[in-house]
DNA sequence: GTCTATATAATGATAGAC
DNA sequence: GTCTATCATTATATAGAC
């Protein structure tokens, strides 16, 4: 069961399990970490922990939550105002997204495989998927109708929003196995090669730097 | 330790483990499969299992072996025949690996997180991707001093590579999750929408369909 | 809320008979 | 090569004292 902390000092606790879990599972994965594990970590028994969290998964969904909730508040705001959005700054705010994807490491590693065998996570991830990419999309046509970008039909901004989606995603952990160290810039690179060439020079800000 | 088999009854029960495996983390995903799991869906006891392989880490790998030599062979051949390659082709190519990532659907999934946690594996892992990064690299620079794509930099066109390599890797399993099924032409949509504003006009043979 | 103690079960791995 | 039998270890989860 979720439960729901009353007082301050069991706020601590709870939020100690959810940085000790975080901490081991971009250590060492999901998998390879247990229950008792995050007890030991967080410095409590591992009965405590069961008062909190039901079990892993819980715990796993919890952080999830939290990475969502970040990533949501970097698009949340007027409407009016994530659709003045300009290309630069979509570029710009997709690869800060990185900061976030390094904070919860395992995440980036390990998320389509948790999607795939816990289907409560699963909903919670398509939730926040629709949006985005209903956002994206919509900016992107706002872009057509502005002369932003070249005049793409519907598919083709479908398409356009999903190649930088898999990319905004996945860049930097697959970027940590080339042993070089990762960049922010380099995602940012990365996103720019495919989103340039659909930006018209006139109105282009993408280019300047 | 990795036991070679001797005899032909010998090699059809260390197959019928793979295979197992194979379906099993498919299906669970592999922190879901343990090796008792495993021996008994080939129909085996789990000591057995242990005569074949000392631990899941190397059913694994063997997997991931059979994956990348079945990749290797989509591009192997004369040097001169790969270098050959259009970009329709490559995009045709890139598209069919997913008929193997399908096939090898829980490395789509899980593939980051087990070479975070596998050294062994990681290393493997590099060695292939260098292997086809290079050739992928060289083929982009042949195109440019064709005329065949854009004068891009070297950078520009190292990024081009591994925007491409990000999304024939991650397209499958991430579609999967959107519920709509998956077909291989989603992907190379996905590929062309990145590359072919790269091309130039005359040369072009991906837009032609 | 937090601990200790413990029940129950599963796992990884080996030894030895056939 | 393959099986049965088995063991030490570890994991999850709960009960009850404080």
């Amino acid at each position: 069961m979720l439960r729901t902390p009353t007082t301050s000092s069991a706020r601590r606790t709870r939020d100690r399990i959810l940085d000790a879990a975080l901490e081991l599972f971009n250590e060492r994965g999901t998998a390879a970490v247990t229950t008792n594990h995050v007890a030991a970590r967080a410095g409590i028994s591992p009965g405590n922990l069961y008062y909190w969290f039901s079990d892993k998964d819980e715990i796993i969904r919890e952080l999830y939550a939290g990475f969502a909730g970040a990533y949501e508040e970097m698009w949340s705001g007027d409407e009016a105002d994530v659709m003045d959005v300009t290309p630069a700054e979509l570029l710009r705010r997709l690869a800060a997204g990185a900061a976030l994807s390094h904070r919860y490491a395992f995440l980036s590693r390990e998320l389509l495989g948790l999607l795939h065998s816990d289907p409560v996570l699963a909903a919670e991830y398509a939730a926040v998927r629709e949006r985005r990419t209903a956002t994206f999309d919509a900016l992107a046509r706002r872009w057509r109708s502005a002369g932003v970008i070249r005049p793409l039909d519907d598919q083709g901004i479908a398409d356009l929003i999903q190649a930088l989606w898999v990319i905004a995603e996945t860049w930097l952990a697959l970027g940590e196995l080339s042993g070089t160290s990762v960049e922010s810039a380099d995602g940012e690179r990365l996103l720019r090669v495919v989103l340039e060439p659909y930006l018209l020079p006139a109105r282009s800000e993408v280019t300047s730097r």
